[in-house]
DNA sequence: CCCTGATTCGC
DNA sequence: GCGAATCAGG
């Protein structure tokens, strides 16, 4: 279906209030996907919103090289690492523990010093480990100042190929909620 | 992994 | 004009 002006209208509506794209899409049906509404949005020039919702000043990026793909089937692809490490300044989620799987979002904040991050996790102290311990299958997250001897790691089983156990593999970047109207 | 918008370019 | 593929970032 193309863009009538009725669904143009409700693009324009939409996306000034501040939904996503993939929310836009969405709504509008019809098999329309995120990309064709970013895609529409450029062309109607109606980047610029309310809200910056997420990546602000992105002044200039790689005028991207070369990727052409569309006919070759090849499926090379295979490393794809994503390297994230321990910020010492970050933006963290104060959780209320209950439960091991009980977890509310209560305060969001930024911290300046180290926070030792998932902490609301308890590792027996017999499970834990220190540097020499851990090998790879172990789970290499951090718990505590480093710089202090009740420094430890978590230690439990990670899956192979990964640094950490699956709790700690979702714990940096999870939707806490997903959108739903 | 989940997600966001930005960009390019064959169609 | 359209939007999949890709990129860059949180």
């Amino acid at each position: 279906m193309g863009w009538t002006e009725e669904r143009v209208e409700l693009l324009k509506k939409l996306w000034m209030e501040g939904l996503s794209a993939s929310q836009i899409a969405a709504e509008l049906g019809d098999g329309v996907t995120r990309n064709a509404v970013i895609g529409k949005v450029h062309r109607l020039k109606l980047s610029a919103r309310a809200k910056p919702a997420t990546t602000a000043p992105r002044a200039r990026t790689t005028a991207r090289p070369a990727p052409r793909r569309v006919a070759s089937p090849s499926t090379g692809s295979a490393g794809a690492g994503h390297s994230s490490g321990m910020a010492r300044r970050q933006t963290v989620v104060r959780t209320q523990v209950v439960g091991a799987t009980a977890l509310a979002v209560t305060e969001e904040m930024e911290v300046e010093s180290y926070v030792p991050p998932a902490a609301e996790i308890f590792i027996p102290e017999s499970e834990r480990i220190g540097l020499l311990g851990l090998n790879e299958h172990t789970c290499k997250w951090p718990i505590g100042d480093p710089l202090t001897p009740d420094f430890y790691f978590c230690g439990r089983e990670s899956e192979e190929g990964h640094p950490y156990c699956e709790f700690h593999s979702r714990r940096a970047y999870h939707q806490v909620e997903k959108r739903k109207r």
